[in-house]
DNA sequence: AAATTTGGTATGTATGTACAAAAAGGTTAC
DNA sequence: GTAACCTTTTTGTACATACATACCAAATTT
């Protein structure tokens, strides 16, 4: 076993280092709290400097993998986080399991160039149009959310589509593109005078704001959505867990 | 503006220049996609070595705040999602990610009987105190976020404990009690005039509300928690992925 | 005009060195 | 006993230095 560093490898002494200490630490005698070897000996013992093995050493401790203290040592971490486990539901499928009814009050599609961010998100140009989707949505008693969603042009959405029915599966239906991977932004806001229009409250009252980057498989972005929800009328929940082992 | 490095500060210069760069990076300039300074000229201008330079640049690397490219230079990264989708942090943590320094601004220890919420979810009687904990938390710029704890009397908490410290690392070493599972609620409320006066915002402002459901390792409820935000100063991020793997 | 070479620039890798600061454990004095 | 001090161990901070490698653009060749 007890793999060790390859000087002459082309591979960086650290990244051979760092996947050294990666086995390492799988065994049970260090996942149970034992120390590390300190990083002087260490470093002597693979042939390598210090510095680099503490290149190493950091990216561990920066995946929380590794916990160091000073005059102390360096040893595993108890327990490591990971909030998997997620809500991974459509707006339809979200109010679905809280029994309500969707409707849509209004939709609106339309061709416009794509602002800088977007453009930055979608590694798109400028120039060129792409499809821009704004539905305002709620339940039996009255709207209760904005959206506004933007496409990547890969996906060859015309216009023409059925938006009426849950989106991501009209999306993997007709043009194989299944949305993978969700990285969202909540906050609070003031309402704007569209917006507050729009759910029909006052100008400035609070608003729960989500802007939503989608990816597909391949982690391409394929959409960028925002949604506008009237305050007392939605609550985001999230669970997560820490694992240990 | 301009920041410099103060050499005679006890506070060690990479952390000077990480602070420094996280400014920097703010200008609009950067954020269009202008190259930062090179790491010679920089670390020069700065008064550091290379070296310290680049253990700030790699931490903002690291957070995906920054992209580098050999033989072309550094640029702040096009879609900066906060990364890290590990909502599972404490305040001080997540502040440290941010490279923002904790400050209290106001504590407050109390006992007091549990509403019917908390009882419930303690699976407590109302007729025993319990300690709650207020904070009122923020930056070097102002309190942004309003705490309210209430803790299950299993853990045994005596109100004597160093509220100071992270508040997760001091409950595993004092009462050995790991906070293991956290379901949260977040929306997006009006503030109080209780609120708005300790957030200093005018009333009705913008909040988002946090509710945390936080359970120990035998899934059995420690601690009810709830978080005021002042509207601009927190976005909170979610990353979620399918998994078909 | 198009393809290729080359040089400049910036980050990437790696080492050696020195001292500082925190933690733990042992020693001494009371 | 125990509180105060000292010593050792180990990580933390910081610098100077050297060479490697990727990217870009300008000069050169085809």
């Amino acid at each position: 076993m007890n793999i060790s560093i390859d000087h002459k490898s082309h591979i960086p002494l650290h990244i051979q280092a760092e996947q050294l200490l990666r086995e390492l630490i799988k065994d049970p005698a260090y996942q149970a709290g034992k120390l590390l070897p300190n990083e002087v000996d260490l470093a002597k013992k693979l042939a390598i400097s210090r510095t680099t093995l503490r290149q190493a050493i950091n990216k561990l401790v920066y995946e929380e993998l590794l916990i160091r203290k000073k005059g102390y040592g360096t040893k595993v971490a108890t327990s490591k986080i990971s909030s998997k486990s997620m809500n991974w539901l459509s707006f339809s499928q979200e109010m679905k399991t809280r029994g309500i009814p969707v409707r849509n009050y209004e939709m609106h599609l339309s061709w416009v160039y794509p602002e800088e961010t977007i453009a930055n998100f979608f590694d798109i140009k400028t120039d060129k149009k792409i499809l821009k989707l704004e539905r305002l949505r709620g339940g039996s008693d009255g709207a209760f959310v904005y959206f506004i969603s933007y496409f990547h042009p890969r996906i060859g959405l015309t216009g023409e589509e059925d938006f009426k029915q849950p989106l991501y599966e009209m999306l993997e239906q007709e043009h194989s593109v299944i949305a993978n991977l969700s990285k969202e932004e909540i906050s609070a806001i003031s309402a704007s005078k569209f917006i507050a229009g729009k759910l029909e409250i006052d100008n400035g009252s609070p608003i729960l704001f989500r802007k939503r980057f989608v990816y597909d498989q391949g982690d391409r972005a394929m959409e960028y959505n925002l949604g506008y929800y009237k305050a007392e009328s939605f609550v985001y929940t999230v669970e997560s867990r820490r694992n240990s082992s």
